[in-house]
Parts: C-alpha cells; sequence; structure tokens
DNA sequence: GGATAAACCGAGCAGTTGCTCGGAAACGAT
DNA sequence: ATCGTTTCCGAGCAACTGCTCGGTTTATCC
C-alpha cells in the first residue's frame, strides 16, 4: 500500500512522545465522542489528555490532522478486525455470517464512540470529510471483502453498492443501540441482524433458492387499514 | 395536544414581521444544510435572509431557538405528509405501502435539507439534541401509525421498535443517496424499499404467511469460502 | 559533565462567534 | 399631522477559538 502522508507534524524520536501522542489521540476520541468534533476545543483536548496545548501542536499541525490521524488509527484496528473474521468464516452459514458481522461492527463502534461522530461529521463539515470517508471506506470494503469471497456470482458494483448500504444500515442502528435505555440495546442489535439478513434476501438472493418460491413480498393485498 | 412553549422571543403583530421570520427559517434551512449547524453563524444566516442580525435577534432569543422553530415548522409538514399518505392508502399491498412511505420520506428529505444535520447533530451536539428529537419523534410516529393499522396483532412496543428501526434505515440510506452520485440516486433509493421490505418480513412476518415455510435466512451452510 | 537535540510548556495573539443595545424608520390609530 | 408601538438596524462587546512562539526541562550521546 502506498505510504499515506502522515498527519503527523514531526515524527518522535522517543518513547515518551509517542506515548504522549497516544494519550492525545485517546483523548481526542473521548472529547469527540462526548461532545462532538466542533464541540471538542483543542484546549480541552490537551488539558484532557493532560498536556499542555504547545505540546498538542508540536506534533499536529492542526486540529483536523487530529481527526486524520484518529482515523488512520481506526482503519488500521478495522483491518484487524475483518481479518480475524475471515479465519473463521468458512463452515458457518449466512444467518451466524452476518451475526459474526454485527458483532464485530458493534464491538467496534463500542471501543471507538468517536467514530459516530466522524462518519456524521463527513456529512457536513468539510474538516471530517476526508477522515471520515477513509473510515466509512474500509468498513464497507471489510464487509464487501467477505461478501465477494462468499457471492462472487455478483457484479463488483453490485457489490459494492450492497455493501454501502449494508455498512449505512449497520451505522445507523448502532447509532441507535447507543441512544436507547441499556435494557434495550441487545434487542435493537438483534433488530440489526433482522434488517440485515432481510435486506440481503432482496437484494441478493442465493442461486439456489430461486427454483423453489422466492420470499418476496406478498403481492395480494392484505386485510387491516 | 399541549401547546409547546413557543421557541419565539416576541409574538410579531404585523404582516411583514412574519414575513421576515419565515424568510429567517428559510435561510437558517439552506444555511444548515450547506454549512451546518456550527458552521452556519448567525451573521451569515441573517444576511443570507437579507436582513440584518438585530432582526434575527428580535424574534429568536438565540441559536438554539432557530433550530427548534425550524423542526417545529417541519413537524407540521410531517403531519401532513402523513395525512395525505393515510388517505389513499387502504386496498394497497404492503409493498406498495413501503414504496409509498418511501418515497413520501423521500420527498420530504429532499424538500427539507436541513433535516439532515438537525438529526445527525442530535447524535453528537447538546444544542441539537432537543430540535432532532422532535423530528425523529414525528417520523417515527408517522410510520408507526400506519403499521399499527395494518398490523394491530403486533404489541405497541413492538412496534414502535420497528417504527423506530425503519425510519432510522430511511434516514440512513436517504443521506446516502443524497451523497451519491445523481445517476446512482435511484438505485439507492430501490436500496432502501428492498431493506424495508426484508426487514419487515423479518421482523413482522404476516400472520397468514407463517403457515407454509417461512421465509428465514438458510440454516444449511452454503458454497463458497 | 557538558553539549546538542528532543520534548514540553502556557501566556497570549489574531480572528471569529453569539449576541446586545440604543436609536432610526415604518406602521396603525386617532 | 401626531403619537405610541412595532419593526428594523448594525456597530461593537465579551467570550472563546485555533494556534504561535520564546523559553524551560528532559533525554541522549561523547
Amino acid at each position: 500500500m502506498p505510504t499515506e502522508p502522515s498527519p503527523l507534524r514531526r515524527r518522535p524520536r522517543q518513547a515518551r512522545a509517542q506515548e504522549r501522542i497516544e494519550r492525545i489521540l485517546d483523548a481526542a476520541e473521548a472529547c469527540f465522542a462526548e461532545v462532538g468534533y466542533d464541540g471538542a476545543t483543542t484546549n480541552l483536548i490537551a488539558s484532557s489528555a493532560e498536556t499542555s496545548i504547545g505540546s498538542l501542536y508540536e506534533f499536529f499541525p492542526n486540529k483536523e490532522a487530529l481527526a486524520r490521524a484518529l482515523a488512520d488509527r481506526y482503519v488500521d484496528r478495522i483491518g484487524g478486525l475483518y481479518a480475524q473474521l475471515v479465519v473463521d468464516m468458512p463452515g458457518v452459514d449466512g444467518g451466524q455470517m452476518v451475526e459474526r458481522i454485527v458483532s464485530a461492527l458493534d464491538q467496534f463502534y463500542r471501543e471507538h464512540p468517536a467514530a459516530v461522530p466522524l462518519l456524521n461529521g463527513r456529512l457536513t463539515s468539510p474538516d471530517l470529510a476526508h477522515a471520515g470517508e477513509i473510515v466509512q471506506q474500509a468498513l464497507e470494503k471489510g464487509i464487501e471483502g467477505i461478501f465477494a469471497a462468499r457471492r462472487p456470482d455478483i457484479p463488483a458494483p453490485r457489490r459494492h453498492l450492497i455493501a454501502s448500504v449494508v455498512a449505512e444500515i449497520a451505522r445507523a442502528l448502532l447509532v441507535l443501540a447507543d441512544r436507547v435505555p441499556l435494557s434495550l440495546r441487545r434487542s435493537v442489535v438483534k433488530e440489526l441482524e433482522r434488517a440485515v439478513i432481510g435486506y440481503l434476501l432482496q437484494a441478493a438472493p442465493e442461486p439456489d433458492r430461486q427454483l423453489h418460491p422466492h420470499p418476496q413480498y406478498p403481492r395480494t393485498p392484505s386485510a387491516g387499514v
């Protein structure tokens, strides 16, 4: 892969500097998650990392670079997540596969709460557009890879669209799961599984199942209303 | 319904003031849509409405009240949307019903572009939390109402959960549809229909269809990977 | 221990933001 | 025409933002 231009202003030479950078990123993540990108002032991030504003700008040229660096860290972890997901994927059926992917995404969003403002921000804030895009593409690429291995019969562009849709649905419902009372969380995640399974059945019916009557929405008018 | 506390600082007595308020709201909507809530400065909104910052604050006590007023206007229009949707709903089958609801939501999001930052902002910005909640609840309530008329057999709490999930999926995919190249827009909306139909089949299978083999994801391991 | 570089610090600057306030203009009733 | 009320205006204030810079502290190497 081509080495991305590092968002760092200066490469750290000592271990403590590296640790400090990590602490700053952790603090940025927490602040973004709590008060959003615009709400998280650089001074707040610095003091939240128990360091000085000067040290923050020693390594990060500006606030946007913080988001970029955070996004890069996310991409790494998403890669690891899917790598682990793929190794024990052979031999599981479709439902279990969806369950595992959903569970992995769930874990990712829980462990990286700042992914939400990062991904939402991309929709409106030009500052976050790039950083959010990077993360979203990593998420989609992972889903698309797994899906491609299982369904090579589907043309690549359509696979890409389906992966985008699944990623968006997952993001939306995992955010909903976070906003809902804790006792309801699991049931929302369960609905997410149903949504993904239901969508895939409609959007990419398995070829061997097209022989017997395929589950489509009933065309007959039903009672009610 | 209990009269919500008006977000206006002072009630207008003359027609020109009412028109000015409307112009300010239109400008706020456009600005929020273009640069997001935080990016839209009050001065920008005022000059975009071709009025003065003083006039803006004559009626709106603060920036948040602008979002609130905008949200209230949205709630009104959502109500109208669903009312119109309900009158010609009897006699259509499930698939067509979903298609109409999706098309109505599509229309709403296209006509009210600021709904996106409003609803997304609710997830991170405390300022927008309330305004976004109001709009989202109106959207959900509409879906839930239609769904309740058709499926009275489903207990209310579960109906509410399903309505929330459908509303979230619709929001996520309509936002995606807006970001995608224009030529792809219609196909994303089509995927949204598939997602909603697929989800409903999984989450709320029609009772008369539970007799013959129900569309569930295949339990048998399939080929590939 | 001394020298050089790396890391750290925080007061404060330039620019921006939400918002105020005193007064001018337009309106409606008489 | 006159007067009280409503509407409109925009210069500018207090607070805050992202960020700089000169200087101190700490690590590394001989």
